[in-house]
DNA sequence: AAAAAATACTTAAATATTCAATCTTTTGCA
DNA sequence: TGCAAAAGATTGAATATTTAAGTATTTTTT
């Protein structure tokens, strides 16, 4: 095992450095804690990743990689927000989910396949790092609490997925709403002002709760009529969280 | 490494033989080639994993276990077909996917969680293999291999997952019975006639194309008029393969 | 600062999907 | 085996959602 160990590291440093096109390398320092591939990592390794990583600067709207690209590598969201999402008839489109900083990207292109299954775009200007999916691997099989904690997030991500498969099927379109704004308010949190913390378009917003624009609209009209949102400009606030649940919820 | 494999190994040893109510156990053998977890385990570990695990024999339309459930373990499909499902509202299911031969059952309560995400139903009579979650995950830290292909195993199940939200989303009901039934055809082959080999009811096929029981068999009396399905009974045939794959693929 | 493009909003019509209700078949059990 | 109960099939009506089409507003580009 130890040895096993050892070959990969020297395995590792013959990895040639590719230079992604398109995007801008930065030399920004980063938040080593917040990442979920440093908080798991065994401490030796951390040089080598550091070796291996490249800095990518994305500017808003920005695509990071594209649905159907040929799979390289592993990317982590170092700063500004950023979709997951999935395209249908090159007009309709479902926003899988949202990442932001520490979190990893691509990673459900692991494995035998060939090409990313979804695209990510930044929604801000930002800074994603980048790692070759052969020194990925490598990192993997050095270190066993990476790979399990991965395990781990997978296995709550596919919990995630298939509650949504499940409300998409059977949820009315206002409980969808209502879910999809209570998931951005717990990852993004509030402005001083109490607002959901992201920046995101109406398009953006039915896109994640897997509806139409104007769906999605009267829906919102619908639920500031009722009192549980109010509204400035963009920006939605929860006005009655307790109301606003329950319609997350199946009781009819 | 080696002295904490070592001690995991003591350590199961000492595992409680935890009986499970209401179902029976069975003295079946069953195909260690074919499983899941013995195709991915070094063999060194393979007498603990016979020392630990359990069979069941299962009848048709008995629920291996239910959604909300305490995680207690893992299970592994020995014979017989598996249905894996999630509720709304009581009435409404989703089923997630069919779990055949060999295939390992739910998985998607590793983790912090205290709760299996969806229920998993037999749909024949069965046997399954019970493994403690305490002695799987000490499988997982000594095996890992195991581990790397659940790691991908995963990756699969979240893009097949994520597609099918994506076609939920925006994928009219026609596709979405076209794909179940290219996905059923696929996974259970076909009978000597050429209908497709599993046994499901219709509202089974419905839940499992995330529509009402009246949408789908509309939609398949307009297949079959159309001429892409042919019927026996409660058995489908694909008559048009062609026909029916354009019907999943977004050209409008 | 003006022009262009993208995004937002609104309404009406078309369509897909579910609900409700009735009839038929299958299944379970005495 | 036969009867009751449950599940499945079938249809028309009600409803939710999307499509389409057009205007208004904001944002970006030049």
């Amino acid at each position: 095992m130890w040895f096993y160990r050892f070959n990969l590291i020297l395995f590792v440093k013959n990895i040639p450095i590719i230079e992604k096109k398109n995007m801008k390398k930065s030399s920004s320092v980063f938040n080593i804690d917040s990442s979920f591939l440093y908080k798991n990592c065994i401490p030796e390794w951390v040089p080598a990743v550091l070796a291996n990583k490249k800095n990518f600067k994305v500017k808003k709207g920005e695509l990071i990689f594209k649905e159907g690209d040929p799979v390289t590598g592993i990317y982590f969201v170092n700063s500004g927000n950023v979709k997951v999402h999935k395209r249908w008839d090159d007009e309709k489109e479902l926003i899988v989910r949202f990442a932001k900083d520490g979190a990893i990207l691509g990673h459900r292109g692991l494995g035998a396949n060939a090409v990313y299954p979804v695209s990510a775009t930044a929604l801000q200007a930002g800074i994603v790092e980048y790692i070759d999916m052969e020194f990925f691997e490598a990192t993997l099989k050095v270190n066993d609490g990476l790979t399990y904690q991965l395990l781990q997030l997978f296995a709550e991500e596919l919990r995630e997925s298939e509650r949504k498969m499940r409300n998409l099927a059977h949820m009315p379109v206002k409980g969808r709403v209502a879910e999809a704004l209570i998931i951005l308010k717990n990852q993004f949190g509030l402005t001083d002002r109490g607002f959901i913390n992201i920046e995101l378009s109406r398009q953006d917003l039915a896109s994640f709760a897997g509806a139409t624009y104007e769906t999605v609209f009267r829906v919102i009209n619908e639920l500031v009529h009722e009192k549980l949102l109010t509204l400035s400009g963009k920006s939605i606030s929860i006005a009655n969280p307790d109301k606003l649940l329950k319609l997350t919820q199946n009781i009819a």
